[in-house]
DNA sequence: AAAATGAATTATGCATTCATTATTAATTTA
DNA sequence: TAAATTAATAATGAATGCATAATTCATTTT
């Protein structure tokens, strides 16, 4: 079962966008476990709302790929196969691509100062081997990019394909080497970013993306397969 | 008011994914108006079902960008701004290069035949001057280069995006010059679909795109300007 | 004891109801 | 008569209710 408990009741207008960001949330950090079913009644009691905004939000979720849903038998978490991974990571990067090329066109000093500062802050987490800290400020580095390009569809387009992938890439621990070459790449980018390099920059998000998405396969492919060894068992 | 007679009453498995794409074509066809309220309580009617299964399909639509919710004022059609075109267009520029890029990886003969098959009935609807039929066709040909590309996640975000400026593309009147010009782009396009060539294809398709962009901006244009002449009248 | 059948329970999908908020119509006031 | 105020009507958002389908559990059968 998952974790339903330390959730408080909720309040506020639109019952149904507050839960739809609240499931969000629980299915990235994995309170809502990957392949399990959505335990619609547990939720709403614990949240303090009735199924039909629940529903509301399950459905929006399913239409976002962050659920299934079978017909007569709810909703079920969407658990990420190298299939579903080899399919968006391509999409994020040509939608990192376009987001790169567009920063260098539109970044602010304002907003460039706040990469900087969210790369210096990865740079510390990455020195004290933090993970969940690196993790974090590098979420937010490229998020500020995808501000930066200043296209509002776009980054609401990127962070729902993003979304899908957020807590596999989080599980799949990088090798020490790789998290070098990942600091290494993240160089490369805000140097890209300061000389408002836009091919190039582009170029390098695609490759880092390309490189992150090699871990990630690695690590799916052992967890399917963990998955089937169970199965037999 | 809308045209919401000539609309039959419906029954299948899960009523909202019905709805979903019922209001959705509704809205491409112009049958629910941009900008213009949807009339809930008449749809529920028209279509003999309950308030609960359309909002959930409200929900689904809004969270897709083809309505925006008003909190206590119900959903209305939103009408796309050249802002938004703006944003919409280059994002779908880069889906389509990509779609190019895999479909020339990817493609089968069965699915190049059915390309070109799309392709000679536009060709017969541009030589007889149907539009409808032109624009039906066109569609045809994008949406097959995206099966070819044979990714499932690709083909739905890109049509998400390609549902939010459908009808103002099939408003958008193109002169008879750009029109023509827009089928040699499309015997282009069939070239390099044929000899495989994913780079040459990424970059018509991209540039096809970019001149569909100019016409559907210019009537946009045209359309708020429009608008504003009423508001002040 | 394992499989098969059937009853009890629970979950699901949708319709209905209800409280609240917005909108319109009617009335009053200046 | 035009603006302001109030009453009415309708719409919206969310909770509840209900019929059907799925699941679980007990019972029977082999």
């Amino acid at each position: 079962m998952s974790t339903l408990d330390t959730l408080s009741s909720i309040e506020r207008p639109s019952l149904h966008e507050e839960l739809t960001d609240r499931l969000r949330t629980m299915i990235v950090e994995g309170i809502l476990v990957a392949g399990e079913k959505v335990p619609e009644r547990a939720l709403c009691e614990k949240l303090g709302v009735s199924r039909t905004p629940m529903r509301e939000a399950l459905k929006v979720l399913a239409a976002d790929g962050l659920l299934t849903l079978q017909p007569n038998r709810g909703a079920r978490v969407r658990a990420i196969t190298v299939e579903e991974l080899e399919e968006v990571f391509p999409l994020m990067g040509a939608l990192e691509a376009l987001a790169g090329e567009l920063a260098c066109k539109n970044v602010t000093d304002k907003q460039l100062q706040a990469v900087r500062k969210s790369h210096n802050a990865m740079l510390a987490c990455f020195k004290s081997a933090d993970m969940p800290g690196y993790f974090r400020y590098n979420q937010q580095i490229h998020e500020a990019i995808l501000t930066a390009a200043g296209n509002q569809t776009l980054t609401t387009t990127y962070l729902s394909l993003a979304v899908r992938v957020r807590r596999a890439r989080y599980l799949a621990n990088m090798s020490q080497q790789r998290w070098q070459e990942a600091v290494d790449e993240h160089e490369l980018i805000l140097k890209a970013l300061e000389t408002r390099d836009g091919k190039k920059l582009s170029a390098i998000l695609k490759q880092h993306l390309e490189n992150k998405f090699a871990t990630v396969r690695q690590w799916i492919q052992t967890q399917q397969e963990e998955q089937q060894q169970q199965g037999k068992v």
